[in-house]
DNA sequence: AAATTCGCTGCAACTA
DNA sequence: TAGTTGCAGCGAA
């Protein structure tokens, strides 16, 4: 027997002698080798609950009993076991019911129902891998230690000779490190020949230092650069690259919609049959609506799909393209090119560029995945989501694996997932009343101190036992009823949301602490921030999981609570400030701005040391920041102040703003920046340059000196072209260019500028590079002087003020 | 395929 | 033609 430590990279489910057994595919980190196991051992299983718990042994029997007739096959379970779990609140009895394979839970399910003393089932719908490595609490995300045994393949699925037999897997106390792996990136240029897109070059990049580019047409004389006849030679080319650096890892940036889509496509024009993964297997395509492309026994990892589901709000970006992103992140964008351009070089033959520009991009792609790997692993470890599934979850299923795992963990039933007609009597509840938000009154302030509750609802959830089965409408004194409704939630057991969020929430204490005294430019530091984000992201989601209508723990009534306990908690705060004499100038959710008045910033230290005292359970507010000025503005319709509007400055002049057109992508850069400078002098206390600068803006439109990328506004394609009713600009643009031939699909940024063409503001609207002209009347009145106004108009200042300066005519 | 609600605004389409 | 309504998008928390 062998016993090494290993890194998971991927699972699978195989089939010998009418079982299914669970497939690993690990490297061996003492001689990076790539290998299959299997685990003997483990079977797949579900629970059944009998209606009485007298009757367990006999459910037990009855269980055993079962034999269905399939074919020439007869189904029966494999083997039963009575266990105790934890049921919502209580312990209990129930049938442990083990399958020779995951399908016959469909062939049995039917006759498990009719039983004399079947209950309910539970459990029945949690995928084996996933089972597996919730029970063994391994995954990618930490080093395993195995016990193993090497023998011949019995499997047939692989074209492999050996298998490690696992007798035993274990975590490791020790993170999987990036040079752990061989990480490899790759891009796919492509261009468009009479509607049909051919491939014409591919890069790669290696954590090895390797890298090169592959492409059709005359060759170049540069390093690491190859060139071939056909796009089929490329393909074998890149196949045979694959396989001899032998990636662990894959990073695309978009691989699961464009470049694995394409090629797997390709690969199947040409009838070729390469071996990208591990075991003789090619590139699997699944999913519907949302594509993703697994290689066997190598991690693709798609940076896209991460970075727009999770990774997004962290941002501040406006697009999620590869060169906003690794900007914002690693600090190293992409260089200058468009799919136009590509084109054009490429029938001119004339590669050096776009050769440049490809191995670039896959150069940062590399980086990006290499820098975010520690965030990777730790969300795995945390979920027991395999890389693979990190590169592709959602905050739910972050939060349901997170579950599944404490569950196994804990020996606590997991809820099953809802049927169809459960999920739609969830949908006609409708919504909850969510959180309160303090009307401002508009104006210029000063002194400002913003004070916020540290992790609101989760804090509240924890401190309240907020959880499905706590839940009772018998709150005679009991101090968690919640403030709008007559329901409340015991006070003891601990519920298992409240307790699986606690769990986590003290794990970050801990990893707070060494984020703390770890020095900032380790490599150690950037592990420790990653963590803390993994847990801050989890925590953080299980609020919005509770009122999920899919969700396997969701109660209405939970999600209700939480924000119904938020709206008491800020509400009592606006209070206490007022009584302690401070002015209330604004509040959300979790927040309130004080005025400091005549009071000093300790002063409001040392009510927030009151206020703190009295808060229940881990309830804790915390000071966010002393701001010399703010802004507040008017709603565009009324007099009063508008919510989720505003801007600070601190000592220091650093400007924060909120919700303004200013951070909104769907208005030009020109209106965007124009605004920024107009707040900054306004802060900073002058008005006139504030005005003159906008005079000076309205100028140069008129005469027509301003650069087209700032009149760009992106707007987003939500859904498919052919579900929109009205035109809007975006969706007009959309459709003319689809009647042209070029590909629009749901998620699609569109580019437009509105140009001096008569008509509605949609038929005006053309996509930036082949907008001729800008309206000048258009972008001022409705792009730079809203966006300019929407700051001064709060101050006193008016649009003809802004237009008298520049000899301005009538504008309609 | 899959975390929540609150809130602002532009534009098209409708109503009188 | 002016006013209103609803859709759609995007942000704050």
């Amino acid at each position: 027997m062998m016993e090494d430590i290993f890194v998971i990279l991927d699972i699978d489910i195989a089939h010998n002698n009418n079982l299914s057994y669970i497939v690993l595919v690990m490297k061996r980190l003492r001689d990076k080798k790539r290998m299959l196991f299997y685990d003997p051992n483990y079977r797949q299983y579900f629970y059944v609950i009998p209606n009485e718990q007298n009757n367990i042994y006999k459910l037990k029997q009855e269980i055993e009993h079962i034999n269905v007739a399939k074919g020439d096959e007869n189904i029966k379970v494999l083997d039963t076991e009575i266990v105790e779990r934890t049921y919502g609140l209580e312990k209990i009895k129930c049938v442990k019911v083990y399958l020779r394979k995951p399908s016959h839970y469909l062939e049995l399910k039917d006759k498990i129902k009719e039983l004399p003393s079947y209950g309910k089932k539970i459990e029945k719908d949690i995928p084996m891998t996933k089972n597996y490595l919730a029970d063994k609490g391994i995954s990618s995300g930490r080093k395993v230690r195995v016990k193993y045994i090497v023998e011949k393949n019995p499997f047939k699925e692989f074209k492999i000779s050996e298998i490690g037999k696992i007798i035993e897997i274990k975590e490791e106390n020790e993170p999987v490190r990036s040079d752990d792996l061989i990480m490899m990136a790759f891009d796919i240029e492509t261009v468009q020949d009479n509607g049909k897109e051919n491939i014409i070059m591919f890069s790669y990049s290696t954590n090895t230092n390797k890298q090169g580019v592959i492409h059709l047409g005359s060759s170049v004389s540069l390093q690491n650069t190859i060139s071939v006849y056909s796009e089929k030679e490329l393909i074998e080319k890149l196949s045979q690259i694959i396989s001899e650096i032998d990636p662990d890892i894959i990073f695309t940036y978009n691989g699961d919609e464009f470049d694995f889509e394409l090629l797997k496509r390709k690969i199947d024009m040409y009838s070729l049959s390469y071996s990208f993964g591990f075991g003789g297997k090619g590139i699997e395509g699944s999913g519907r609506r949302s594509k993703s492309y697994r290689i066997f026994g190598r991690v693709h990892f798609d940076l896209y799909k991460f970075v727009s589901r999770i990774l997004a709000p962290t941002l501040n970006v406006e697009v999620l393209s590869l060169d906003a992103v690794a900007s914002e992140i690693i600090g190293e964008g992409k260089k200058d090119m468009s799919f136009e351009r590509i084109s054009d070089l490429w029938k001119e033959n004339d590669l050096r560029e776009v050769i440049e520009y490809c191995l670039n991009d896959s150069k940062i792609t590399l980086k990006l995945g290499e820098y975010l790997f520690p965030t990777f692993t730790s969300l795995s470890d945390i979920t027991k989501l395999l890389l693979y599934d990190i590169s592709r979850a959602t905050y739910g299923t972050l939060v349901e694996s997170y579950g599944i795992r404490r569950g196994k963990k804990t020996h606590v039933l997991i809820p099953n997932k809802p049927k169809q007609e459960e999920v739609a009597e969830r949908y006609y509840l409708g919504e909850y009343e969510g959180a309160f938000v303090y009307e401002p009154k508009p104006g210029l302030y000063e002194d400002i101190v913003v004070m916020d509750f540290k992790s609101l609802y989760p804090s509240i959830i924890i401190t309240h036992n907020i959880d499905p089965f706590t839940l009772t409408y018998d709150c005679e004194d009991n101090p968690n009823k919640v403030p709008d409704y007559d329901y409340c939630f015991l006070t003891s057991p601990k519920g298992f949301i409240p307790s699986a969020m606690e769990h986590i929430y003290n794990k970050r204490i801990k990893v707070k602490e060494l984020v703390k005294k770890t020095p900032k430019d380790s490599k150690e530091y950037m592990f420790y921030k990653a963590e803390d984000y993994a847990l801050k992201t989890i925590l953080n989601s299980f609020y919005g999981y509770l009122g999920y209508i899919n969700s396997r723990w969701y109660r209405r009534e939970c999600a209700q609570a939480a924000t119904s306990f938020g709206r008491y908690y800020i509400k009592k705060i606006i209070k206490e400030a007022e009584a302690n004499g401070f002015k209330v100038i604004y509040g959300d959710t979790d927040s309130v701005f004080l005025l400091l008045g005549n009071k000093t910033v300790e002063d409001a230290l040392r009510f927030m040391e009151k206020i703190n005292s009295s808060l229940p359970g881990i309830i804790k507010l915390d000071f966010q920041g002393y701001y010399k000025r703010g802004i507040f503005v008017r709603k565009k319709e009324g007099k009063i102040g508008a919510k989720k509007r505003y801007a600070l400055i601190d000592k220091d002049d650093n400007i924060t703003i909120r919700g303004f057109e200013r951070v909104r992508r769907d208005w030009c850069k020109l209106a965007k920046d124009t605004q920024e400078i107009v707040l900054k002098y306004v802060l900073k206390g002058d008005i006139n340059k504030a005005k003159s600068f906008v005079r000076e803006v309205i100028e140069n439109l008129k005469r027509g000196k301003v650069k087209k990328e700032d009149l760009i506004i992106y707007v987003k394609l939500q859904r498919s072209l052919e579900t929109y009713e009205s035109l809007a600009p975006h969706i007009a643009v959309a459709k003319r260019l689809k009647n042209k031939g070029k590909e629009v699909f749901s998620g699609m940024i569109i580019p437009y500028i509105i140009t001096s063409r008569p008509g509605k503001i949609s038929d005006k609207a053309e996509i930036y590079y082949l907008a001729e002209d800008y309206d000048a009347d258009y972008y001022i009145n409705n792009q730079v002087l809203p966006a300019a106004l929407r700051v001064l108009e709060s101050l006193g200042i008016t649009k003809e003020e802004l237009l008298s300066g520049s000899k301005q005519k009538r504008l309609f």
